[in-house]
DNA sequence: TAGTTATTGTTATATATTTCACAATATTTT
DNA sequence: AAAATATTGTGAAATATATAACAATAACTA
């Protein structure tokens, strides 16, 4: 792999996630056979930049022919290491929590919200595929679905201690929609995903006239 | 600044985002003055990289006193040059396009979603602060309200051809939440946001107990 | 006021990431 | 079957990013 003291992927973990987006895309399409600048192309990544990414995942193609969309979509899964789909979980039904409720696509993806939940009683008695229940039961259905990745979407002032919860009832993971650096121990992975950040460094390099990297 | 050939800024500039934030809140409760490692311990960044980044973008402090947090805003807001708020539209008024639509805090940041479009009659009924209109609409609303940056919330199959029509109607940047990667001229600014992959690259991270970068 | 101390600003060092360059080689062509 | 060719795989070089180290110095202390 690599050397890389603390974990052995960064970057290259997001552009193996991109490649397989786009193998997805080309597989549907009835694409058997792709080249390291094909995908390249298709990602926006350089041709080296795709090899090297292979390389450090052990993916080996064939000199002078490529590689095989179907046999890299599966090297791809066991790189991820799915036991099947992952059970998640999503705190805030509300504006944000509802989308992702209503995503359709997260399946193929291996993603499965098992549950929502709210503390708005109102939110409590939407009525849809996947349920929402009040914060008492959180512990309950980690448990039962042994969840390990939640997601946050209520507003800044709750979100440190919905996370608290979530650490302590045993999530290792988070991804987190509000605008807060959420303070968890070393161990628990965040995500965090600030939508304004995102935005407001596009109108900036816009009003520069400077490249974004992806 | 740096020497960086393409474009003077790229992680420090996520990081002078982030840090707005959390002095935006530091300002919020009464706090006036901070420290590189008061910051840092905010922001999960370390103290010397803070320092880096406003060595970087020439924000300078007192030795041995800190730095003042509304100056240290409103040199900020100096560095995003904002004349005003900037005016951004949104395509594809479903469940992205209405969660940020209904988002109140944009203002805050000086972000002004001024219209929404749908090719949907039933979404173009939706009565709200913000408009929704059809697509035929689009280079009028880009005209009059000198729109930049859009925001691009439709399907997958549909959000090729919307870009393109942006692009010809003169928008320079992208924030795009269709799982592909749009293909614009080099100028064009293109902020991908993959939420599928985001919440994966944390399951992955959490089966596999790496750490996530920030 | 002089000495002490905490904190900045920056230079140097270490690490990570990307690009370049090319040898190795499977495939295609003649 | 031999030669030509396109493509991979990777080590070396270039670039970018982060960390460490510390001299400079403003603020504090006595
Ligand atoms: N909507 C956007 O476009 C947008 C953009 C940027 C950031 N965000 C951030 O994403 C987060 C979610 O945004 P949203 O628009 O979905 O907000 P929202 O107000 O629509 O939904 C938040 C939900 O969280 C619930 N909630 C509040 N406190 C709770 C608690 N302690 N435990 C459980 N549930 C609780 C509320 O009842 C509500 O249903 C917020 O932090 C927001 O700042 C949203
Ligand atoms: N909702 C999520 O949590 C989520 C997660 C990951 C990715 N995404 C992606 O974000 C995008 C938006 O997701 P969503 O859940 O809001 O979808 P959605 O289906 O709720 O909304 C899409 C909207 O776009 C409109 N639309 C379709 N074609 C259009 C066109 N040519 N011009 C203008 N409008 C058009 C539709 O009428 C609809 O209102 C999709 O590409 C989706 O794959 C969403």
């Amino acid at each position: 792999m690599k050397k890389n003291t603390k974990c052995p992927l960064r970057k290259s973990l997001r552009r193996i996630l991109l490649y397989r987006g786009s193998l997805l895309r080309l597989q549907a399409l009835g694409v058997n056979r792709f080249y390291s600048y094909t995908l390249g192309k298709e990602t926006g990544v350089s041709a080296e930049q795709v090899r090297k990414d292979f390389s450090e995942y052990r993916i080996k193609g064939n000199q002078r022919g490529g590689y095989h969309v179907d046999q890299l979509i599966s090297e791809m899964e066991h790189i991820f290491y799915k036991k099947g789909s992952q059970n998640i979980i999503v705190v805030g039904r509300g504006n944000i929590g509802s989308s992702l409720a209503n995503y359709s696509n997260f399946i193929q993806r291996q993603i499965n919200i098992v549950a929502t939940f709210d503390i708005d009683p109102s939110k409590q008695r939407i009525r849809s595929e996947i349920p929402v229940y009040t914060m008492e039961r959180l512990k309950e259905i980690i448990d039962r679905f042994a969840v390990r990745t939640a997601i946050v979407a209520v507003p800044e002032p709750a979100a440190q201690s919905v996370c608290d919860q979530l650490v302590e009832y045993g999530v290792g993971g988070i991804i987190n929609f509000a605008p807060v650096i959420l303070k968890v121990p070393d161990e628990v992975i965040i995500n965090n995903i600030n939508l304004s950040d995102e935005i407001e460094s596009v109108i900036y390099c816009v009003s520069q006239a400077c490249p974004e990297e992806s």
